[in-house]
DNA sequence: GCTTTAAACTAACAATTGTTAGTCTACTTA
DNA sequence: TAAGTAGACTAACAATTGTTAGTTTAAAGC
């Protein structure tokens, strides 16, 4: 049995390069030096750049779609439905931070495993509609056009890796609390 | 006096490529084969490949400035001026949809520019954080955590670039009335 | 104490990168 | 018609890229 730690160690340093930088423009120099090895090392452990990027992603894109399936498929009011997809990302940006930044921004990259991601993004953008689609039509949520209200809820939730601070005592149910206020009740008084 | 619209046709393919695949990515003989000539005829109209991405981002950058110093002088109330926040999103966004990509994506690898655009940056978030504070202190808008107020609408309008539509029937009015709607009033009904 | 193994190293590779130098071609303008 | 110019070309460069092969080191397990 082969113990991951080390490997996983240089996935988790990668995907804060990726961060910084962006996939392309992050040599194995860099990983390397950041590691405190030289880069020829690295291939100990892993296959290749290309499958760095694969194991931080694809990960991510299947933790979504089955808190998506999860949701979906559970008993709760539209709102409840859109409060419980605000506390999925919140949860998983938070335990991701570094790895929501190549699922934003570096999916492209992604060679054999493009199509498998962009399959896993369309259900998940159809299934967020469904939501609210069904919403608009219980007359739960406002009779607005729905992809502009998944947009616009989307954008917030897929930015979260941007803002989302690195202390420890940051409250993440708060967050997710205070996030889900703004998104559905808005700010207007 | 020279004639810059070789240059200006060089600038656009590079925003569209940089927006596919990202500024690191795309290497000048890319560019070069989408303008159907080769990569050292380049070089005949740009200095660099540096010098693509500080035209493409500082131009852009400079444009929310100026916006928003309008914005922010001008006697409107806080609701009003969100709303001007957003036309100016949309309506820079529908001007420039691929240089929009690198402003958010490839920002980092500015060199000499980057202090520049990251005071710009900061500027204007300043700015608008200090709108919602006004608007929170005179009762225009909910007592709720003004930078997760801005956070949310800056989120959804930076990522106006993946979303808007190419097709030339589309109505930015339109989705600026509506992306105010959601944004301002929530969903809730 | 011997063997195995995880994990580092040096050296090198072929391909790709941004860029420069120098040249040719075909309009435009005087 | 001659001169100038915008804009393409070929050839080449030095540096950097991801990756492989083969070797050394030091700790763990028998």
């Amino acid at each position: 049995m082969k113990s991951e730690t080390r490997k996983e160690e240089i996935i988790n340093t990668a995907a804060k390069l990726f961060k910084e930088k962006g996939y392309s423009a992050v040599t194995m120099r860099d990983l390397a030096t950041a590691m405190g090895i030289k880069a020829a090392s690295l291939y100990n452990h892993i296959n290749s750049k290309q499958d760095l990027l694969k194991a931080i992603i694809i990960s991510l894109a299947e933790a979504f779609t089955q808190g998506m399936n999860t949701i979906k498929t559970s008993p709760s009011t539209t709102i409840d439905k859109l409060n419980q997809i605000v506390e999925l990302h919140v949860q998983i940006t938070v335990k991701n931070t570094y790895g929501m930044a190549s699922l934003n921004n570096d999916w492209m990259h992604l060679e054999e495993q493009l199509d498998y991601y962009l399959e896993l993004r369309k259900k998940y953008e159809k299934d967020f509609l469904e939501i609210i689609k069904s919403g608009i039509k219980s007359g739960e949520i406002i009779d607005s056009n729905p992809e502009i209200i998944m947009f616009s809820i989307l954008s917030t939730l897929r930015s979260l890796y941007l803002w989302i601070p690195k202390k420890e005592d940051f409250n993440s149910i708060e967050l997710a609390k205070n996030l889900s206020q703004v998104l559905l009740n808005g700010i207007n008084k």
